[in-house]
DNA sequence: ACGTGATGACTCC
DNA sequence: TGGAGTCCCTCACG
């Protein structure tokens, strides 16, 4: 390019408006402010793509020609043209600074290295694995043969190859507990049985945990079935200074992500061992993977099931057995993992689309089962069978999520299309059962609704409309009052779990939430809005995790990603 | 009722 | 190594 640099012109001389026009037109460099907007690069008068470095490094070149005087003392060869070309390039700078350009394209730099994901846990299947080694074929023709006939095979009647794949159920009855990732007709590591008949004792319970695990272990011990009655034993409740510096001690590491099930997390539970961290997850296609930190079994400490054939969208341990652990599928099953008996159990079975369940009783024997198609079933796992169980219709379109009241177990809270109502599970009717309470104010469709852990004074909603929204729930009015309203970017889209706001059950009144902010981080609120803290790590929190639960009596939580692997923050 | 687009992580070439 | 393709009873909107 040719270059048109005034650069003998006296620095004194006033340029003409044709020579000055000429001169814009031909150096671009009074383009550049504008230019700079869009792009990091600019172009210089000799055609040459010039980053920022340069233009930062000119800057201090202009900042030292003024501080020198060199403007004032215009003799030392500075034109005009010279001098406005500095200020441009000063005004950049303070654009580009203002703007925080240069903290953005590095933060997107750091970003946009691909990471690596972890190789701990279950293993990528290797190209030798994915691709069949089929016998080598030669054609009918080459073999001077007759050519086959072939007719097609009949089209299937209504339903694509898929949807009868999506129809494929595991077989009734129980199903034998065999780890497919391990060879063939091993038997559960003796140590895992273990590992999870020990929750530890009451009396660390008392010291450790919420007291919804003290009642587990009186429960299991005693056989005390009256909950009211017992004294206000739980955990001092920590004032947020103190929560918060807790948080601020859990990390990360290395050997605290693994990949525990083979594809995206629905659903993900921590055992209450307090010595060990022992989780489970479920994913898109069914499988159930148990996770030990440090476990010298499977791969890396996991153990891969497969109880059902389709998403496996609620998990959650029995709080008196813990070596049980109930799963349920889109695929219509609800299965209970019995560690002990090393089957899956059936507990409740319909056509499809089971999405959701909580324990109705202390005990764990009964459950509050939900379906997408609108209905509950209150299902009592103490009585044989599958499918006898009250079943009631409470909306005709979807049912998200339930989660009964950790006190007055009598009441749940159920995330439907128009809202979150609260219904006595005493009164439910076959139709149209009347709500206790309603708790009103979403825009777009719920994804999850829970009871505080402790009081159930509170329930969060977490609702497509970008809001995490905290309601009173105190008094059973007819409506309950909104308190707190949380704007948050929900909008996970079709690949990614729905995020879903949990507390966390050692704390009353603080909960966790995944986020797609980038760099990815993990937030900690109180309810009353304030953000406590902001779980990252640069080199292994590098995915959204949107399945997240805190553990319930040790200092940690889990959060699942999209490719199946389970990540822990822990002190 | 139906079509469409957005969304993130991974795999394959 | 990077970019295209894939995932698949999503959800909201037009």
């Amino acid at each position: 390019m040719e270059t048109r640099r005034p650069k003998q012109q006296p620095a004194d001389k006033e340029m003409t408006p044709v020579q000055i026009e000429g001169v814009r037109k031909s150096s671009r460099e009074t383009l550049a402010p504008r230019r700079l907007r869009y792009s990091p690069a600019a172009v210089t008068p000799r055609g040459r793509k010039r980053n920022i470095k340069d233009i930062q490094h000119k800057e201090e070149d202009s900042s030292v020609a003024e501080d020198s005087g060199m403007k004032a003392t215009n003799g030392e060869g500075l034109s005009a043209y010279e001098l406005e070309r500095l200020e441009n390039i000063r005004q950049n700078q303070a654009f580009l600074s203002a703007i925080n350009l240069f903290q953005a394209s590095m933060e997107l730099k750091q970003s946009s290295v691909k990471q690596q994901p972890s190789q701990r846990g279950l293993r990528s299947r290797s190209p030798a694995e994915i691709k069949e080694v089929l016998p080598p074929r030669k054609s009918l023709r080459l073999q001077k043969k007759q050519a086959e006939l072939l007719t097609l095979p009949p089209e299937p009647r209504g339903t694509s190859v898929v949807k009868e794949a999506f129809q494929l159920k595991k077989p009734a009855g129980p199903l034998s507990m065999e780890p497919v990732n391990m060879a063939e007709g091993s038997k559960l590591p003796p140590q895992l049985l273990k590992l999870c008949s020990d929750v530890g004792s009451s009396q660390q319970c008392a010291t450790l945990t919420n007291y919804n695990y003290l009642i587990c272990n009186i429960i299991c011990q005693v056989h005390i079935f009256s909950y009211q009655v017992l004294p206000q034993e739980r955990r001092e409740e920590l004032n947020v200074s103190e929560y918060t510096s807790l948080l601020k001690k859990m990390n990360i590491s290395k050997v605290k992500v693994a990949k525990v099930v083979k594809d995206r997390i629905f659903s993900a539970a921590f055992h209450p061992s307090s010595t060990n961290l022992l989780m489970a997850a479920g994913d898109k296609w069914g499988k159930v993977g148990l996770w030990s930190l440090g476990g010298d079994w499977g791969d890396d400490g996991v153990l891969l099931f497969e109880p059902h054939t389709r998403p496996v969208s609620c998990l959650a341990f029995s709080r008196v057995h813990p070596t049980q652990l109930l799963s349920l599928s889109y695929d219509g099953s609800m299965r209970c993992m019995d560690m002990e008996k090393t089957v899956f159990d059936e507990v409740y079975d319909i056509k499809d689309g089971l999405k959701t369940f909580d324990f109705l009783s202390h005990d764990c024997s009964t459950l509050v089962v939900g379906s997408w198609h609108g209905d509950v079933a209150i299902v009592d796992r103490r009585t044989p069978g599958t499918s006898h169980e009250s079943l009631h219709s409470l909306d005709p379109k979807v049912l998200r999520c339930v989660s009964v009241h950790p006190l007055q177990q009598q009441y749940f809270a159920a995330a439907m299309s128009e809202g979150v109502n609260i219904y006595d599970s005493r009164s439910l009717k076959r139709h149209q059962s009347q709500p206790v309470c309603q708790l009103r104010g979403h825009s777009l469709s719920i994804s999850s609704c829970y009871f505080s852990p402790c009081t159930g004074n509170r329930v969060i909603t977490s609702c497509l409309d970008n809001h995490i929204r905290i309601y009173d729930t105190t008094a059973l009015t007819s409506e309950a009052p909104l308190l707190t309203s949380i704007r948050h970017n929900m909008q996970t889209g079709r690949w990614l779990s729905k995020l879903s706001a949990m507390w966390d059950p050692k704390q009353e009144n603080c909960f966790i939430v995944g986020s797609l902010s980038r760099p990815r981080i993990v937030n900690v609120f109180h309810e009353s809005g304030r953000p406590l803290h902001v779980f990252k790590d640069d080199e292994h929190l590098s995915t959204v995790l949107s399945v997240t639960a805190f553990h319930p009596c040790r200092n940690a939580f889990l959060g699942g990603n999209a490719s199946g692997r389970l990540h822990i923050f822990s002190d």
